[in-house]
DNA sequence: AGGCATTTGTGCGTATGTATT
DNA sequence: GAATACATACGCACAAATGCC
């Protein structure tokens, strides 16, 4: 959404058009921890749209955790440690600058470390057999679009959800919806890396194969080993791009 | 807040209060998946409130992915997997139902046996003086307020935070905050267990006395060893209270 | 300490889009 | 396929509260 809109039909509604704008704002910082935004009239004035546009977008930002209103004071930016960044939208928005990404980043991968192998284990100790059918079919079009960066990404993406459905916690799922915003730089990152993803292929084919013979400690071993290699394509995508960086 | 407020000023903001009204009533599926919510003008008659403040509520409910708004079609309930559990608002309105509450408190189990022993390693690893100085603070509460319910959990929490604040990853700490509503409901059940909260304070110092002398291994093994005992703290509260049901 | 300017809170009338008939 | 009814989307006007002078 542009800061004035001249006529085009929203794709998407105004007040999620409103959210997102400020949203970005201020994850980028623009709008910092404890200032004021301005106005509604003024930011429904500068975003060319009604003040109850803005009040709705407030309040899904209040929601989130980022903003508090109050009368006379106007509506205030909440420090960092009340976001909730488990928020897909949220999560999406700060990603926005760099040193934020690289960060985010880091940290997923601490968190994936922490999880996924007890989930591999959870999913060998628990799945049925219609999951890891499910499982498979991600599994087999991982192998069928692999050339294709998009589709193979998005399949390789619903491997693992499809895992963490297998190990069957409701909370553990929401933190994969969490952070799979998350994971798809991360994938997206890893496959710039030649050769990354046939290896790929074969460790996702670990996991799945020691789950399905409901092998835990096999699977989270597995998972442990698909994640290292993991880790070794970013930092040598990284190594790369700020060997590049110093060329130039 | 009640269906219909008789004049008494509202402690806490009315969209506020028509969300969580509304969130309740569908995270305890009295509006279920795919149905449609009463239309804006009902429900606004119904609680006694203008429409606008239903908006709002809507848009924030919105926000969390509990709802979906078209025009003509009306305000509808998305489908489970759409929620952000993830939400501490969601996660408390979620915990009404009793069957959902244990099962959500055991899967906050396993993913405390995932996340904590590793972020106790993390801080020992990471933490500076003043963020050991504000755990051995909540400690500090902790034994001071041993005899108040309410406080001494309140304090318990904060020790928790703090350890996650040392971890520093501003993924884990809203990992923490989401799932720390849950840990209040934890911490009241295990305290059930008389004698529970002595040897409780033991395994704190513990895992403070680890991360202070920068013993990551040590931190987590002390981490896993509360965690042990408050598992076995909950299954005998658990056991008790399944024979006091039997006995009845 | 008290009035006042300013900002969010609240409620309703109108516009717009969409599924149904 | 076009008219129509219905529900959300939108914008304005007024009320209330609260920080500032």
């Amino acid at each position: 959404m542009k800061d004035r809109d001249s006529g085009e039909q929203p794709a998407t509604s105004r007040v999620a058009g409103v959210a997102e704008v400020l949203g970005r704002r201020i994850a980028e910082g623009r709008y910092p921890p404890d200032s004021t935004l301005p106005t509604e009239p003024e930011l429904a004035d500068a975003l060319g749209v009604g003040r109850n546009a803005v009040r709705e977008a407030v309040k899904m930002l209040a929601g989130k955790g980022l903003l508090r209103t109050s009368r006379r004071a106007g509506t205030i930016v909440q420090p960092h440690a009340e976001w909730n960044l488990l928020d897909p939208d949220l999560l999406s928005w700060s990603l926005g600058s760099p040193q934020a990404r690289e960060r985010l980043l880091d940290e997923l991968m601490d968190l994936r470390w922490m999880i996924e192998p007890e989930v591999a284990a959870k999913a060998a100790r628990r799945a049925t057999t219609v999951q890891c059918l499910r499982m498979w079919e991600a599994f087999e079009a991982m192998e069928r679009e692999r050339d294709d960066p998009v589709a193979s990404i998005d399949a390789d993406i619903l491997f693992h959800r499809r895992l963490f459905e297998a190990a069957d916690s409701r909370l553990l799922l929401s933190v994969f919806t969490a952070f799979s915003v998350l994971l798809r730089v991360n994938f997206a990152t890893a496959n710039e890396h030649d050769n990354a993803f046939v290896s790929n292929l074969e460790e996702h084919k670990a996991v799945l194969e020691a789950v399905q013979r409901r092998d835990a400690d096999g699977a989270a071993a597995a998972m442990r080993k698909l994640l290292t290699n993991n880790r070794a394509d970013i930092e040598r995508v990284r190594a790369q791009s700020r060997g590049e960086m110093a060329q130039v």
